[in-house]
DNA sequence: GCTGGCACTCTCCGTGGTCGAGTGCCAATA
DNA sequence: TATTGGCACTCGACCACGGAGAGTGCCAGC
């Protein structure tokens, strides 16, 4: 009774149902797949398997299904295995010519959710702390005003902040052109000093703490955080193997934002190479039946990549292009 | 057999299958109905409604359901209906405290889709012409370029070019400082002369006619078109009435923006208050089994929102929550 | 510790029969 | 002429039944 070849029946039975979405049988694996021993001694292992709750049967009398355990148990002892050819190729195509950090997101999004046949979901790099290259502010009617930052890594924020009174055009110019003179080339602690110090200067605009905030926050790390996700047809294509009414939660969690970074997060914090949440793991009721896997790119840890399918998925697969994607994706931001 | 009642048939059927998603029978409508006729004269009416093709039977001696043309009938036939008071106030709430225009947008398409129950999609206004109000140049690596436009009317735009080749710094900076000098303040045919001369100019970096090309595209009417929706687990819920094996084509389409911005567009150049396509009306495969509702919203034609679900919808309900959400946004827009 | 064999238990699927909603048509009526 | 009540008919939905087949657990033998 050896425990190699119990690792072995659980993995073949995986690999068996992930492949026919179907109950799998003792006899079926004695038979097509290698493992040298007769359908009775499977049945052994398979006994002390589902003792241990690696499988079950979905009624007495069926073949077996792996269980969230039984996924997991599967993907720990797994090799990294190698990123298919044609996978390659097929990213270095597809990211080669992308032209703006957004067509990189958007590229690689579409690109992962076709590689996975799985819903594919990109976080977008977040700023690390960066100087203001150049503060612009235009005028939206009387009362509001538009502040753009240019920071010096290349990003652009932007958000309105009101006036409070109508301001006079050269107040406003003029705040605009301080603004510009004491940030620019700064960043953090300093720039917060600095900009703080202006704003209290007597005889400011009114609105010149607002404007300063504005243009700290804009700086700081992390402040924007998006995820761009596609492939969500794939969750309702024939096969995918989920009740027509999980979908409809599933779909609800992509949409709710904060809920998936939340999770990716987490993955991240784990810090391995690709991390894999499987079924219950997620801890969210919607994403129940459903599996993440994920990996982060770049030099911070807080740039994310992932797929999410049905837990039966195909894991290897997954993985390797996950990873793919993840390592060229770092190639590109790393420029 | 006056044609009124025979509409009137019509409408009880439209409402009564929107409602129970059943087939109605002749019987049902008879008794439910206030429609002061038997059910035999129903019957013929019914008779004659499936003659003219808008009505039908799944199979023989089944109640009836309607057709396109029975829904592009009833829609036609439709008053403009009042908004409800609740929603009204709903839209209010959520589109006061909009900070952004992206923010706007994201509100604005979250509302409609909880309104509808449907799937949401918003179309960002695009640009009028607008005048150049400030170009930004940041080096990405030795031979790329980040090039931000911000544009009077506070629109943002941000594209990467290539040098060709290493450019030295002072170069690099006085190719900045020309183009701003040039191009500020002016839009459309000047700009694009007058950048197009100082290009030409001998001794120019020879990046400088690629940056022309990207400062007069940013500021074009019409340069970014995007499309951003909500609700797609409607489709997946419960009694949306959608085959399973519909959902993935659909889901595909909305993802494949540009199909959607296309049939938006068509739309919209129909200049009614509110335009509806119904199932084929759309003329893709993909929504043979969906209708749109939209309206356009703004000054210009070019801004657009919409609902889609299946055909068999609420359309006065839809109707008239796209109605009230474009006519707040357009309030929102035109500030 | 592995194997073959056997009895048992399920689900799946096709058959046949009943039920009832809904229809079309027709003759009678206002 | 339009409407109505009545009637025979059709066809899908539902259910019960039963055989086939896949898969299991257990046990005795190697």
């Amino acid at each position: 009774m050896s425990e190699e070849r119990r690792q072995a029946v659980l993995r073949a039975i995986v690999e068996d149902y992930v492949a026919t979405h179907e109950p799998v049988g003792s006899k079926a694996l004695a038979d097509s797949k290698g493992l040298g021993v007769s359908s009775a001694t499977i049945r052994n292992d398979m006994a002390i398997l589902e003792e241990e709750g690696l499988i079950a049967q979905p009624h007495t009398s069926a073949g077996r299904i792996p269980t969230d355990a039984g996924y997991r148990s599967f993907v720990d002892h797994l090799a990294a295995s190698a990123i298919p050819d044609p996978h390659k190729r097929a990213i270095a195509t597809f990211l080669s010519d992308a032209v703006d950090l957004n067509d990189v997101v958007e590229r690689s999004v579409r690109l992962l959710s076709q590689l996975t046949r799985q819903v594919a979901v990109v976080q977008y790099p977040s700023l690390r702390e960066s100087a203001v290259r150049r503060v612009e502010l235009v005028r939206l009617g009387l009362e509001r005003a538009l502040v753009v930052v240019v920071s010096a890594d290349a990003r652009v924020e932007q958000q309105t902040i009101p006036l409070g009174e109508a301001t006079a055009d050269e107040a406003f110019e003029r705040a605009v052109r301080e603004v510009n003179e004491v940030g620019q080339g700064l960043s953090g602690a300093t720039l917060a000093t600095a900009l703080g110090a202006w704003a209290a200067q007597p005889g400011q605009v009114p609105w010149a703490a607002t404007l300063a905030d504005v243009v700290v926050g804009a700086t700081r790390a992390g402040t924007v955080e998006r995820v761009m996700f596609a492939g969500t047809s794939n969750l309702a294509r024939a096969g995918s193997g989920l009740e027509a009414d999980t979908i409809a939660p599933v779909l609800d969690a992509l949409e709710e934002q904060v809920l998936l970074l939340r999770l990716l997060h987490e993955m991240a914090d784990q810090g391995d190479d690709v991390s894999v949440r499987i079924g219950a793991e997620t801890h969210h009721e919607a994403l129940r039946s459903t599996s993440i896997v994920a990996a982060n790119y770049g030099r911070d840890t807080l740039s994310l990549v992932g797929a999410l399918g049905p837990t039966r998925m195909d894991y290897p697969g997954t993985m390797a292009a996950v990873r793919a994607v993840a390592r060229y994706l770092s190639r590109v931001v790393e420029l």
